[in-house]
DNA sequence: TCTCTGTTTAAACAATCGTTTAAAACATCT
DNA sequence: AGATGTTTTAAACGATTGTTTAAACAGAGA
């Protein structure tokens, strides 16, 4: 069996597994719907990954973009890295809102599994809460409390635009990415107080 | 039976079950556990609610601060309205956290016990949109889109210092709520690039 | 004291859960 | 073709799910 063949049974279970877990959350989602999703046998789970817990493990990667963080400069000007950050979780949550619904679960319900998740995306974190605190003391930000306004810029990377849960309020056409991406930047800079442009 | 004991085991139940719904999730909690929680038998449930499904309804029916909103007048003036809804769902955040999680994870997972929830809080953001628009037409408020700014605002007030999950990160002690609302207040008057006081 | 009504209990219900098993099917070699 | 090692299958495993059942219980009115 050539490798393309061999994985391709997996790469269908770990699709179907992602959005089966995004639309249903974990524990609502069966061995037996991934694998008829995924038009596979329910032992194939168990032999190919061990278990549904590590099957999850398995999802985050496969599908998370750990290249993207690998290629930031962390002595980026705070300005610029702030904007990144914005730009990048804007584009991953456009790119693959299934795999952005499963860490918003496991956040709000802190379960077991969140140790994965926290191996890939805390280091950005940490380096956008760097940057927020550096822009501070460049003078070039300006807040009290760098807790809360590091919640605040997180509260709306992680959750803004959430599933179809506010469509009903909503009136205007859904915008492009850029223009997403210019008006969060916007809130967001002002609720840091940004002196420049 | 008198009805203070009548309605105590019913209680019980309901605050195991806000409990361990906000702990564990709904399809990732049991009867069984919620009644080990409660001191009761498991029949109960079926019993006094009619079923899980129904219990979870009930959860909102009882603990949800419904009288909060009512008061509330519609044609307040826009900055005093935004000021408004960031200090009450901050207080029912601190008050309730446990009610909060299990909306956050209802409105991720768009379940269909979402209607449930909606019923409830649809008709505060329906007023915070109401009095952001507002404002930009009053010219108190500036910004491009009204769905973005929105989003934002919510998703600062709903995910803002979620859970145990930032703990690693936060280095300042736990403010108080005075001092939260001020600075979540801050950051988002400014976003909506506020001009006034 | 006896009956009636509503509540609680232990036990059991069918259904489904994640996982395992043993055999079948497959692919890859000499 | 035949032997070998891996992958897939159908079936079954014990455990647990939400719910129901019938009996036991408690309190009020006669």
């Amino acid at each position: 069996m050539t490798a393309a063949e061999e994985t391709d049974i997996k790469i269908r279970i770990l699709q179907a597994a992602k959005k089966l877990f995004a639309l249903q959350g974990f524990e609502g989602t069966t061995i037996r719907q991934i694998c008829e999703e995924a038009g596979a046998n329910v032992a194939l789970v168990s032999y190919h990954f061990g278990g549904k817990e590590n099957l999850f493990g398995a999802l985050f990667e496969m599908f998370f973009p750990n290249d993207q963080l690998a290629a930031v400069d962390p002595d980026m000007e705070p300005i610029e890295g702030v904007k990144l950050v914005i730009r990048e979780v804007t584009k991953f949550r456009q790119s693959d809102p299934q795999l952005i619904s499963i860490i918003q679960q496991e956040i709000i319900l802190n379960t077991p599994r969140i140790q994965k998740i926290r191996e890939h995306v805390m280091p950005m974190w940490g380096l956008l809460r760097k940057w927020i605190a550096k822009g501070r003391e460049q003078g070039v930000f300006s807040y009290r409390s760098l807790d809360s306004v590091f919640m605040s810029v997180t509260g709306i990377l992680l959750f803004h635009r959430n599933q179809d849960y506010w469509k009903v309020l909503q009136e205007e056409e859904e915008p492009g990415i850029e223009a997403m991406i210019e008006d969060m930047t916007d809130f967001i800079l002002q609720g840091l107080h940004y002196k420049g442009n």
